[in-house]
DNA sequence: TCTAGAAGCCGGAGGTGTGT
DNA sequence: ACACACCTCCGGCTTCTAGA
């Protein structure tokens, strides 16, 4: 059994076909064939069904694979610290982040850690927040930036602080010549926001359920850039940290004041995985989040 | 009939042993 | 120390087989 076969058989699981992991890897289908045939006559057992549209893993391979993407993991780590150790950050690192946060902190801090850390091969993928959870625990992120609630245990988390949360509109609007405003206006206000699956809608809708205000819903529009736009056309308000609306407020015309009884903030981590060896080029991506937040302060 | 995996065969690369 | 022969391993190509 080698690292080869190991990653071979891990590509063959997540692709579910031969052809397509052969495409993946760069090698040849009989060879990719051959590679899995030899895993499975050293591990006697088989560890994929074949059936004539792909293949799926049988029950002995899903309890390789998890063991198979440790090894995997182990096997990069240890690549990445001999690098480390010659002064080298290297390897490659998968990062993820909400796109309300991403408008403000990616431009900053992944140019800053290309210019740190230039032999890193980073891939930054912005998603809601559930679904960074996913591909954190799927092993397709090494890091992601989460919402705080209904974190999975087998994640560690590192929170980043707490950002209030402002009720947006346009400058000439009526509710938006006050200082503040409260929650129980705010729910009576025609609403433009994410649907349920976004971290910061379920979050207003705790914050309802608990003030016993249901939210009045306007738009539901899951892009940012459409949510301002139809709040800058009239169609309602919405419900943002302030250091989004000021990387998307391009015409100015837009404004935010806090929200009051309850005061609205969103609080977010920093996690990765409990069983994960985290590379030298995750750690310093870890510090890097860490440094960057902390400018904000 | 089409698609995808398996098997057989061949060639190239690298390792090892032996002779000079 | 070097050159050569042999062996092993790996990957590609072609063909066959099985399933949808």
């Amino acid at each position: 059994m080698d690292l080869k076969q190991l990653n071979a058989f891990v590509v063959v699981a997540d692709t579910g076909s031969m052809v397509a992991a052969a495409s993946q890897l760069g090698l040849s289908q009989p060879s990719l064939s051959r590679l899995i045939r030899q895993l499975e006559a050293d591990l006697g057992s088989r560890l994929l069904h074949r059936t004539g549209r792909g293949v799926s893993v049988t029950d002995s391979g899903r309890m390789v694979m998890e063991q198979a993407r440790a090894l995997l993991d182990q096997a990069t780590a240890l690549r990445q610290s001999v690098a480390a150790h010659q002064g080298q950050v290297s390897g490659q690192l998968a990062f993820g982040l909400p796109p309300s946060m991403g408008v403000y902190l990616s431009g900053p801090l992944i140019s800053d850690y290309h210019r740190r850390y230039p032999l890193v091969h980073l891939q930054i993928g912005e998603a809601l927040s559930g679904d960074l959870q996913e591909r954190l625990l799927a092993h397709k992120l090494d890091l992601a930036i989460l919402y705080d609630g209904a974190i999975s245990a087998s994640l560690s988390v590192l929170p980043l602080g707490r950002e209030p949360l402002l009720l947006i509109g346009p400058a000439d609007q009526a509710p938006m010549q006050q200082r503040d405003i409260t929650f129980e206006q705010v729910a009576r206000l025609p609403l433009v926001l994410p649907g349920v699956r976004h971290g910061l809608r379920a979050l207003l809708e705790q914050y309802a359920f608990r003030e016993s205000r249901p939210l009045t819903l306007a738009v539901e529009a899951d892009s940012l850039r459409v949510q301002l736009d139809l709040v800058r056309r009239g169609l309602g308000f919405t419900i943002l940290p302030a250091r989004t609306l000021k990387a998307l407020n391009d015409d100015g015309r837009l404004v935010g004041i806090p929200v009051l009884s309850p005061s609205l903030e969103r609080r977010s981590v920093l996690a990765w995985r409990r069983d994960a060896v985290l590379s030298p080029a995750t750690l310093a991506m870890r510090d890097a989040v860490l440094d960057q937040i902390a400018s904000y302060a």
